[in-house]
DNA sequence: TATGAATGAGCATTCATTCAT
DNA sequence: GATGAATGAATGCTCATTCAT
């Protein structure tokens, strides 16, 4: 079926920029993993930038509303167990898409598309920080700044993670923590 | 001088690079950018890796001797103040080359070389952390998580800063005290 | 045809570098006197070295079994209705080939294979020798410069024949005549 | 002074192309090689062509003049003996340009110079051929064909002595009678 | 004259894209 | 739709040639 060919294509690309780089990855090679022919590629894309563009669409389409579902599912819970569960959930969802987070971190600064997963998730990440601010646990301020620390922290434990071969969630907790109670109080 | 032409090649290399990402950077960009003939690039680097190269060691050369200063510098302070001071000078140091600094941590990922500007980041920011370890402020596991949170931070906000134009030190303070006192306590 | 295609290659290669020497045919000309696109070289040769090297190995695959049969086709012969009939069949042989012959010829001492053609003649004027070596019809001594003297003539009269446009063959008959009667014997 | 440069330079360019061919002798490795910069030889020869064609004039006008002394030297003797030290003396000729002569033999066919060594060669071959038949010794069909074999033997001798370093003209002489009893009188 | 850095045309090679089958 | 050979623009690199010092 069209969507199936569609997605092995996808696949096939996502783990050839995760070894090559954006730019390594050649269309013949694509083409050669997902069995097909180059031209067949022309079929499902219109050049290689929309096939890149898709695969970065693609995952966004799938990883945007789980990330919006792990932005709103604490929200009856106080701001520290709602960011809590909100990092364990992000880190949960990236977890399927492994190879995807890699390529999609690495190459963010190269604007593929103008919404990224991590745009995504620098939003979801402002959103939680600006209901705490809202709640008054921490100023607006701190939100600011909270927030790009956390987000921060989640894109180094996941590249740490993906090159070590750990899951994702392992140290959700403490990272929480940490920034919670800061790095005096000593645990 | 032979050093200003080849100092005048690795800027052009750095800004097309930070414009047009590592493979976007052609040698007939970088040559006419630097206002030469490409066959005249030949004559300072081997060829376009070395150029590269010689473009990421030569900034770290700069930088690692500030790298390291900064992590010494407050050895007789406390693990707080010293890391406070760390903070700041890293970011002042880094200021001087914003161009780079983009590049390299853009670029990370890379391994343009097998230690990098970035590499040299974690490293001095583990060592700070090490040494709050062995005094007793931090656990050893929390001082390997803050460790990856702090280089976290300082890249985080680095390439905001660049995109935003302003300077990077001008936040050194509130992170500290955010993971030092954790978002718990409202400031 | 993919074999046909390959030939046309070979054969424009072969031409050009006739008229301008191995390193003056660039690739752009070969393929355009193909009739193709540069590109469209490399789907049947890596590199260009390769391409040279099958251009060189292609032929030999031709010529040298009707080498090995000219060196064999008189065995049950005396020694110099031998040699006579090897001389001529092997001019004939290449007559075929004139074009890669003076080609194989000119560029003998670059070696753009371990075994090319003329190695190959100078193997086949050894064998004939040796033998007339063992039937006792001349020296050993006389049998190594009586080869190289052939090996010469045939090299001397192909290369002459191919400038000025007459058949190979010519003149066989007057050499291994010479060759056997000396000029001493006026004929 | 002037004339000491030039032959520095010709000199380097006879090692440089015996070693790496007439295309792979760059013009500053010549002049290294020759202790000069690569400006330089544009003091001394107008361009890359000029300097490879001087290099071949030069020595073929060190040349000629022995290969017309050694055509008329025997011109007392009978043809036999004439032709006898002939070859002897050409090959003696030889012997103290033998980077040069390896060279303008393999280049031969790049037709550097209208006229070169191996055309003189060629030339004064037929000439004492000639005059072999003007004495009635031998035809003038068989002075032709012997012209083109005896030059060819030479050439060969002369590449097989330059590869395997023994001098030329060792082989003189049993090359001549060869060539005047055949190789039908078993010496 | 001598120097050697600078030049840029020329070449081999890659790869996204097209299109006849 | 699928194929993959053909295309040619783009790129890295070389090297004869020039020219300011």
């Amino acid at each position: 079926m069209r969507e199936t060919v569609r997605a092995a294509i996808l696949e096939a690309a996502e783990e050839l920029i995760a070894t090559h780089g954006l730019k390594g990855a050649a269309l013949v090679q694509i083409a050669r993993r997902a069995g097909l022919a180059v031209g067949t590629l022309y079929n499902y894309f219109t050049d290689r930038d929309a096939l890149i563009k898709a695969l970065f669409e693609t995952r966004r389409a799938t990883l945007r509303p789980q990330l919006l579902a792990a932005t709103s599912s604490g929200r009856e819970l106080a701001f520290e167990p709602r960011l809590r569960r909100f990092v364990r959930e992000v880190l949960e969802v990236f977890e399927v898409h492994r190879v995807f987070i890699k390529v999609a971190i690495e190459n963010e600064h190269l604007k593929v598309s103008p919404s990224t997963t991590p745009g995504d998730l620098h939003a979801a990440v402002d959103d939680i920080m600006a209901a705490g601010a809202r709640e008054g646990v921490i100023t607006k301020a701190q939100s600011e700044l909270l927030a790009m620390i956390t987000a921060g922290a989640i894109r180094a434990v996941i590249l740490r993670r993906v090159s070590d071969g750990k899951p994702f969630a392992e140290d959700a907790d403490a990272i929480v923590t940490l920034l919670f109670d800061g790095a005096r109080s000593k645990r």
